[in-house]
DNA sequence: TTTAAAATGAAAATGATTTTCATTTTCGAG
DNA sequence: CTCGAAAATGAAAATCATTTTCATTTTAAA
């Protein structure tokens, strides 16, 4: 996989990080990493986990601390799920949703959805005026498919 | 409002707890009420709250006892927003869906979401086998409109 | 009726997340 | 560079939601 994209992103989030007054640090820096270049949403444990390989002082805090700023400037999201809501990602951008895997776990973002003619409807039927959706795909992805198959 | 679909629902939820092998109980039947009676998801607190006016010596636990039952046998949901994932709904049926309002909480079914072209898209698009799909709407319901207008 | 299984409330336990606090680190001003 | 204020850190304690334990009560079916 070509890694260019996680560098240039992570590179975003550190600009964005520094632009709102925070200070780059090297736990900060590592957790990032390790949400970016993971094909999986993971829990504050898990990142915890991974981080410390890079990091072995870190602190499960540091963790936590680090999840509410990249939230705050909107850089992860929460993934919902019947087993919890514990799990960040990357967020979306603009009409992109995701899509998870319900055998790996694994997310791939998608573009487009043309949810407007269903909205309409919506409104019509109900007087409710649309501002926002959420919408989560799960499925199997390609590989599980096959070795399922 | 017409109370006949909530006598209803009552009863049918009462009928699969006795099917189920769970025991008709006063608490039980409290916090059924509470549940379908409202116009917003609740949370446990609130609910517990609600019960306790017919019900004064109610306690929290039953009521989380209570909702794993009906979670169970897929009489509520959770109802996933930014501040949390702890209220409960009676659950959709079918393809059903919910709308929230984003200023009252008040929350109405709609029927009928027509997604499989957008799903046959999607799987062209990324290989995944589709299998479940989550989509909540938020919005302003008629009422909250017309205040804010 | 009787009785075994289920339900209940109170208190304790658990698990996740946040706060507090003393110490260390970052980074911009000099 | 070097200083110092602001931010970040880790450990421990606190908080909050939820679950478990346990002794007692209630339900329902024989």
């Amino acid at each position: 996989m070509n890694t260019l994209p996680l560098e240039t992103t992570l590179t975003d989030w550190l600009n964005r990080l520094q632009e709102s007054g925070y200070r780059s640090t090297d736990r900060c820096e590592a957790i990032a990493r390790v949400i970016l270049s993971s094909q999986r949403a993971l829990d504050p444990v898990e990142i915890f986990d991974a981080a410390r390989a890079e990091i072995p002082g870190l602190g499960l805090v540091t963790v936590y601390r680090t999840l509410q700023k990249l939230e705050e400037l909107g850089l992860i999201q929460r993934l919902h799920q019947e087993e919890g809501c514990r799990r960040v990602l990357p967020a979306v951008k603009g009409h992109q949703h995701f899509l998870v895997c319900s055998s790996c776990g694994m997310v791939r973002y998608f573009e487009g959805d043309n949810l407007a003619p269903l909205f309409e409807e919506i409104t019509r039927q109900t007087g409710f005026a649309i501002q926002n959706h959420w919408l989560q795909l799960f499925g199997l992805c390609p590989a599980c498919r096959a070795a399922s198959a």
